[in-house]
DNA sequence: CGAAAACAATCGTTGGACGCGATTCAAATA
DNA sequence: TATTTGAATCGCGTCCAACGATTGTTTTCG
């Protein structure tokens, strides 16, 4: 029995849906049941009844969800007595690009937000170069871009993921007929592209 | 925050020495070390001062003890209120050589009678060869042999490892100075073994 | 005072656990 | 009957946790 586990398994018990609470838990389906089933084994009792696909909470499963609920209590209440220093609090500034951040930051964000609720995040769209100066001023504490790499001194980098590049056109466009395009061939074309600081 | 880790915590804080909390719960130093690392971390707050080679518990070391308690009570009272059918009970009754007795079990059955407490073992000392019998009779439950092969109809069979045969004398014996012994130079010798059945 | 013992921290390795995506199978719904 | 919804299962990859060995330090004892 870990507190992973009872956590889980409050999502579903009160959910009473594993795809739901596995949304709620940033969990995969399976692996919701996966650890529900451990949990059952652990226990050596059946916590829902599986009626076809839809699950109700058994005697043994209700029982449980009041010490899970207690627990958890508890873990939270752990943390607010003695963690005090680490529990982050303040604002994070950050630049990057509109179409990362429509990407990639609403779970992103849901994740973070989960962790650190007292963290707000402040986002300024990446249209000028003066990162640099941004980052050494302290007006921004972090960037995202996209670049085949960044130097700066004083700037901690990681490269995070590659990330294709891929023509797009309208079907009507002459370019659109051909199986293969080479970097001539869009010579004299209007190309609409992500600015690249 | 895992239920592991708080188990792990409170061994140490009650005994105030990281070796004995980890004979105590069957685990190697270094791993109990690790546990109480990673907890420190994930609450962000020391748990231990760490005065020389001798270890205290700082105030939030104290605060958690404390919860851990609780905690552990209340995993024990959920055990006990749940698996009720789980919690085996009864005696088990076991046949096997002495030699192997005197070698594994003591450490087999702790591990053993800490997890099902209420379950009684029985040994029987090895002395004949009417397994089969016993076994099918149900006067014996389960038997530890050393043997190259079994094949017994309606009893599960599992190697549970190899274990090496040694030939031993003593130091004065003409054979004791030889580099290698055959089997051949056995020939007339007295040789003390194990029975095998 | 020097030698030995006690003990926690660290490192590298490895097996197992856990998470995931894809698939399957059953049930509910259209 | 077809489609959708939802949980279980499987295979795979990755990461974590336990281990043994070692180190470095402190305490104890000869």
């Amino acid at each position: 029995m870990e507190i992973r586990q009872l956590k889980t398994f409050r999502a579903v018990a009160e959910k009473l849906n594993f795809t739901r609470a596995a949304e709620d838990l940033h969990l995969a389906q399976s692996s919701v049941s996966a650890q529900i089933k451990l949990l059952e084994e652990d226990l050596g009792i059946r916590l829902f009844d599986r009626i076809g696909r839809r699950i109700l909470l058994t005697e043994a499963g209700e029982k449980l969800l009041g010490y899970a609920r207690r627990m958890e209590q508890m873990t939270d209440e752990i943390r607010g007595e003695l963690s005090g220093s680490g529990d982050f609090s303040g604002t994070l500034t950050i630049r990057m690009p509109e179409t990362i951040a429509s990407e990639y930051m609403p779970e992103v964000v849901e994740l973070f937000h989960d962790e650190y609720p007292k963290v707000r995040l402040e986002f300024i769209n990446c249209d000028d170069a003066r990162l640099r100066e941004e980052l050494n001023t302290g007006r921004i504490d972090m960037a995202f871009l996209m670049t085949d790499s960044v130097n700066f001194k004083n700037v901690t980098v990681e490269a995070l993921k590659p990330e294709r590049l891929v023509l797009t056109s309208a079907p009507s466009h002459p370019l659109a007929a051909k199986e293969n395009i080479l970097s001539a061939d869009l010579q004299g074309q209007t190309v609409l592209h992500l600015r690249v600081d």
